[in-house]
DNA sequence: CTGGCCTATTGGCTAGGCCACTGATCCATC
DNA sequence: GATGGATCAGTGGCCTAGCCAATAGGCCAG
């Protein structure tokens, strides 16, 4: 048994300081011996620290500059092939409904009664949130990670955290519409029922209708430069 | 513009050396200080260079007993997030589905004559292959990338490459079954027909149709230990 | 044969130092 | 006044030397 590392242990104080300071893409980290003598390591040791981090591409160290952060943390080559497109709303869309839809289906299967309880407070977390005049963005995210945790697949669920990123920004897009967040919270109840009542195609059918609607949102938006991918 | 780090070198020299060598998971690397003086660089830097291979997951040192190969070079997380668990492949049947249902939809709906063309050359490959009484693994594999490519969805197509090698296994297992790689071969022929006939629905249900047949394989094998995940 | 100890080997980490690169400043030149 | 080169302080890159800690295998006592 390999016990952590040094480097490994500096190297998460570090993130963690990062995100403490909520330091952002282009601020510089102290410099390394300054560094050193703060977490109580050896230059050799921060060294290697900072060797990990830059593999991972959370920071690019420049000799004679300093090492600045790139705020790209660690995000999946998943992420990285889409982000590059800027057409990348359709295809988020056609993931979500591949990946949820078949979700909701296994989460209506094999859902626990906990599950449930944890879907219910995320639907009345996003219901209040409305009433204060909120998107309700956080909820709705707490919602669908309700659904895929119900889903009791991890290679699903980890699959969803990859693209997480790029789903939580078209979500944003989709709520910022008027009206939207009202009718997103039905199309929430319409899966929770299926859920409950255990019934995959009904799940799976209001989880598809409810990525189609998020979906408008996106074709209306990318009217103006579609092409060829008939929808 | 920053220059290579020493480090970066000692660490492609490490690799490539592996290779010549033809080392394999659970060989050992030298010393560190005689792979130090070896390649003319301090222990320091090779120890960065270790950490560096360490990350991206090629090797794993261990205090006391020397560095060791995983032969895993750089797995995605997806992935690794899964090996851990040996009832993997009900996953993998899970995610395949939701995957590849929607990817033959689209691909009915996106497909251009070349993609057909590579469909129905891939679909050949499959059959002369299984003639010479192969299991027509690569042919398989041929297929569905070919499928894949024809919904020209980035996004999709980076995801089932990052679950490639999971697939691969459960494709090898599946198709080691008597009679299953015809069997195989006649589920891509309705996938063909759907796709080349444009109709999403059928498409779909097709491909559907083709992993459930696949995971009947995988519950055979795993009855012994199958839990509450009823399917 | 078994169990505990010893020791050679190997990685972990530190300390201290010199060198190379970067960027800002200053100054001579035009 | 504008331009271009020299300078210098700060920063990372890399090295040497050394001690500490974990491992594995052999040795010895029981």
């Amino acid at each position: 048994m390999t016990r952590t590392r040094l480097y490994e242990q500096v190297a998460e104080q570090i993130t963690a300081w990062i995100q403490q300071n909520g330091l952002e893409a282009g601020d510089r980290l102290p410099p390394e011996r300054e560094l050193a003598s703060r977490l109580g390591v050896s230059r050799a040791t921060l060294s290697q620290a900072l060797v990990a981090l830059e593999v991972v591409g959370a920071v690019v160290v420049r000799h004679g500059d300093g090492t600045v952060l790139t705020g790209k943390h660690s995000e999946s080559r998943i992420v990285e092939a889409i982000r590059a497109h800027s057409d990348r709303l359709p295809e988020i869309i056609d993931i979500r409904d591949a990946l949820e839809t078949k979700i909701a289906a296994l989460a209506a299967q094999r859902r626990t009664k906990d599950d449930l309880v944890a879907i219910d407070a995320a639907l009345d977390a996003m219901e209040e949130s409305i009433e204060h005049g909120d998107r309700g963005v956080d909820a709705d995210e707490q919602f669908h990670a309700a659904v895929t945790a119900a889903a009791h697949s991890d290679l699903l669920a980890q699959t969803m955290r990859e693209i997480a990123s790029l789903i939580r920004e078209s979500r944003i897009e989709s709520l910022s519409q008027p009206g939207r967040p009202r009718n997103s919270l039905n199309g929430h109840r319409a899966i929770t029922d299926a859920i409950r009542a255990q019934d995959p195609e009904a799940a799976a059918a209001a989880m598809h209708a409810h990525v189609e609607m998020v979906s408008d949102v996106a074709l209306l938006r990318d009217q103006g430069r579609d092409q060829a991918q008939d929808r």
